[in-house]
DNA sequence: TGAATGATGTTT
DNA sequence: AACATCATTCAT
């Protein structure tokens, strides 16, 4: 298959079980969330609103529910199958998004739980962004004024 | 440009 | 009933 890759422009943090917003909160072990709890490196890759995928890597110790939402990318490779994958849409919306960037990228359940560092999966260290943002994260009820949204300010393809 | 809303199914 | 979303529609 084709493979897709892209630059990470925004994520957001959730981090530990006294965070009222993380899938992780009070420190609940349930099928679902079951690989939040896994080892560093993991991705913890959950189904949301009937339709969507999103996927996180899992960034603290095992046992310790803590995790990077991966909300955009700049895309990079694999262009014309991202496109393809999400129906012939504007590129601006190609990745800007975690349900539309795992879309892109053909993203879905199947690889919960992986290592992030493998021939399906993975995630490399990039270049760093000159400056990162800060602010609240998005679409949470809880915690709403948390600032641990993260994104490159000069980048286009952030998802606000 | 922005607000409102429906689509979808799983989880609590 | 809520949900770590998105696309569409309708109003400015």
């Amino acid at each position: 298959g084709v493979r897709t890759a892209g630059r990470i422009v925004e994520v957001e943090a959730y981090v530990g079980p006294d965070d009222p917003a993380a899938h992780g909160f009070g420190g609940r072990r349930t099928p679902r969330n079951d690989r939040l709890f896994g080892p560093p490196g993991t991705a913890y890759i959950y189904f949301i609103y009937g339709m969507y995928w999103c996927v996180n890597a899992v960034t603290e110790t095992e046992g310790f529910p803590s995790a990077v939402l991966i909300r955009a990318l700049e895309p990079l490779s694999g262009v014309a199958t991202m496109r393809r994958r999400r129906g012939g849409r504007a590129d601006s919306l190609l990745c800007s998004g975690p349900g539309r960037l795992c879309q892109a990228m053909g993203i879905t359940g199947a690889w919960n739980g992986s290592r992030l560092r493998g021939p399906a999966i993975g995630i490399r260290r990039g270049r760093a962004p000159p400056r990162v943002a800060t602010g609240p994260r998005v679409g949470i009820s809880k915690a709403v004024d948390w600032p641990l949204r993260f994104w490159d300010p000069d980048s286009v393809w952030v998802s606000r």
